[in-house]
DNA sequence: CAAGAAATGATATATTATAACATATCACCC
DNA sequence: GGGTGATATGTTATAATATATCATTTCTTG
């Protein structure tokens, strides 16, 4: 057993660090601009390894005495989320850094209901089942939404 | 490859007459009451094999001259959802009628993107292959979202 | 039929998201 | 390096989805 959830006490600053470089090295190979304000929105997803809501964004923004609004965090969103930097969580209409923005968008996502993080994997057994039954119902797939909610291995411990 | 969805000109009648059967035989096993507003709105999701979203209903209700608030529409949801009459379909925010309300909530929703159409599943390999996962990660299930969007066989085909 | 429980009505408001147009900033060419 | 078109952000307004709260009605059951 792997736990996907990072330890308590992990050096989160590293979790950011690391996550703004991919995000840098993605945009450059996508010839995007990676804004100060796309920046600081992905920085403020990365803040915990919860999910975010669009307004918790647009109040942290506005703590810091910015005049922002909610199209700019769209926005932002929207940047973030076509370049799989930053996935949504559709059953918590909340936003979620991704940290292997590489995956082709075939993720899984595990939702802690106690402690409210999400953790994201990659898993090719529940690829190739989905896969397959889009196939045995002659279903063509573009996108998919797998989201899972429970306790997180933390959660179920402590 | 077995089409889940409904075919073309199929007796749509039939469809929401065996529905509304199923419901009240669900709702007595339940001992719950299946009253006029959630027949109506029970109905209402029934008129097609589409999602419709609670304001949809809300229009449709008063369309009939009735003087609804959303809070009724919500409630009459929220009561349907609970017994696993109707599916809320996360990335649509939107509700669909399910036709196995026995399933135990484990379905996968393929979504056309064409037509609109929603078909449910129980897949035995998706469920599996979840769980596994989960189980993979140290992680307690209570809930699963499973939604794939894409072109039904219809679709692909016409 | 009375009394409590369950459902619905009614009003207000919270939360999530986008449309439309104005302004600012950037990248590129000359 | 300055003009120009493209990209990004600012600004205002509003649409779409959902819930809290309290009042009233309807149902059930003794």
């Amino acid at each position: 057993m792997t736990d996907l959830f990072p330890k308590k006490g992990h050096d989160h600053d590293r979790c950011i660090d690391s996550a703004i470089a991919q995000a840098e090295k993605v945009c450059e190979a996508e010839n995007a601009r990676f804004t100060d304000m796309r920046r600081k929105v992905f920085s403020l997803i990365w803040q915990s390894h919860k999910a975010v809501t669009a307004y918790e964004l647009l109040d942290a923004l506005q703590a810091e005495g910015q005049r922002v609004q909610p199209p700019t965090v769209y926005r932002a969103l929207e940047f973030l989320t076509d370049l799989g930097l930053v996935h949504r969580i559709e059953s918590l209409n909340a936003y979620f850094g991704c940290d292997q923005p590489d995956c082709d968008h075939l993720g899984q996502y595990f939702i802690c209901t106690r402690c409210g993080r999400v953790a994201e994997t990659v898993d090719e057994d529940v690829s190739i089942a989905v896969r397959k039954a889009a196939k045995n119902v002659g279903f063509k797939i573009q996108a998919t939404t797998v989201e899972i909610k429970g306790l997180c291995h933390d959660c179920t411990t402590h």
